[in-house]
DNA sequence: TCTGGGGTCCTAGGACCC
DNA sequence: TCTGGGGTCCTAGGACCC
């Protein structure tokens, strides 16, 4: 039996920051804006631009005062992430009713297997009446690719923009995806490009059609990636629980000024742990890895980290592992940026608040030790979590001593 | 006057254990 | 006298993406 290719769409929003705020401020239509941190404070770089000021020369990343020389009259607009935050959902919501394998990878874009959803209608119509309905109901633009797996329904997304529809066929993709150049391909930045250009690959075709063990040695496991995907191979599936499975939660800043005085750099790290712990409870997570980030006047940057043999999820004690780590680690020269990040997340819902430490049959036991438990976090004002079915107990040792102590006492009275 | 802030995945060396 | 090989964990850094 033949088997039936998927339907794979790649929906990507245009200019998506720059065009939100032009749904709220329609008279900004058709004019340059970008949207970029404040330039008072060395932060503003464009994040997002519209059409009008790409024209112009206007690129993301770029400082915003080399902006102006290109774009004069550029409007420049503070990013409101919440309100970003608010047209995607609504975004995901229309997504969502066409079919429920709908897997967002950013904030403007996302995958959606239709397969087993298209029924007899023809998928280029369906993209079209998905695109006007996002344009009707939210004043947004969007492109969209379709193919039969994740990488071509990407690449094709990006062949026309902005508002259009590509279909990227396997057979097509001599035509279609091998001309471009290396740098197009997902996947490709700037330093396996110049490795790439090394051995004169190019193209995506030229990467295709090269052996696959040469790009092995080139680029380890990506070449052999690399070489599949430009042969139009990609069997990752849309994953819609994807999103639920972060890895990290981190907050960095780049500061007003470098700074060099302890006072100013705690206090930079008590606002970035508040914002991690925030983050942290909103998620229902707690965390057993924290890395910090220091960036200094030169832009060398450095990440240290430690890891925990207990759950955290406090600022207290979020801030207090980064200021150790901190003092460990700073060479004392001048810091432009400061980050703190919560890595190796357990979502709540399956920690258990009670310990595995002996082999108990009885419920009765476990009442004590849920007591125990309490006691402690009455003693000491903290949680102390344990994974479910983890052979080893995950506590610090200095609580697992006196909970040890308590949790004896109580058995002998 | 250069170059933000949020992430993911991969690599590689050393420690440690069997 | 000399010293294997595999596996896992921890740490740091790099590449990439939006």
């Amino acid at each position: 039996m033949k088997q039936k290719g998927r339907i794979i769409f790649h929906v990507d929003m245009n200019s998506f920051y720059a065009s939100v705020e032009m749904a709220y401020r329609p008279e900004l239509k058709g004019k340059p804006v970008a949207i970029a941190g404040n330039p008072d404070e060395r932060r503003g770089i464009v994040v997002t631009s519209s059409y009008e000021a790409r024209k112009r020369g206007v690129k993301t990343t770029m400082p915003l005062w080399q902006a102006y020389d290109h774009c004069p009259e550029l409007i420049v607009l503070r990013p409101k992430f919440d309100r970003y935050r608010e047209a995607s959902k609504h975004i995901f919501s229309i997504l969502s009713e066409t079919t429920p394998i709908v897997q967002p990878v950013s904030i403007d874009e996302g995958f959606m297997d239709l397969t087993d959803y298209m029924g007899d209608e023809n998928p280029i119509q369906f993209a079209e009446q998905l695109q006007k309905r996002i344009l009707n109901e939210l004043d947004l633009p969007c492109s969209i690719g379709i193919a039969p797996n994740k990488f071509l329904a990407k690449m094709a997304s990006d062949m026309k923009k902005p508002m259009g529809i590509t279909v990227l066929r396997k057979r097509e993709i001599q035509q279609k995806l091998w001309p471009l150049d290396i740098h197009e391909m997902y996947g490709v930045g700037q330093k396996t490009a110049e490795k790439l250009k090394l051995i004169e690959i190019n193209t995506i075709g030229d990467l295709a059609e090269t052996n696959v063990l040469t790009l092995k040695n080139l680029l380890g496991v990506n070449g052999e990636r690399l070489h599949q995907r430009a042969n139009g191979i990609d069997h990752r599936p849309v994953d819609p629980d994807a999103v639920n499975e972060f890895k990290s939660i981190g907050n960095s800043t780049t500061l007003p000024y470098d700074m060099t005085d302890l006072p100013s750099i705690y206090k930079v790290f008590d606002q970035l742990s508040e914002k991690v712990e925030q983050r942290l409870k909103y998620k229902n997570v707690v965390t057993e890895n924290i890395q910090i980030m220091i960036r200094y006047h030169d832009r060398k940057t450095i990440t240290r980290s430690k890891q925990l043999k207990e759950y955290i999820e406090t600022k207290e004690e979020i801030v207090s592992l980064a200021k150790n780590l901190f003092q460990e680690h700073w060479n004392e020269e001048p810091i432009r940026l400061l980050g703190v990040t919560a890595q190796q997340l357990t979502s709540k819902d399956e920690l258990y608040k009670q310990l595995d430490l002996f082999s108990y049959e009885e419920e009765a036991e476990k009442e004590k030790l849920y007591l125990a438990m309490d006691q402690i976090k009455e003693k000491y004002g903290k949680n102390v979590f344990v994974k479910l079915n983890d052979s080893k107990p995950n506590i610090s040792t200095s609580f697992q001593k006196d909970f040890l102590n308590d949790y004896k006492k109580e058995r002998e009275e």
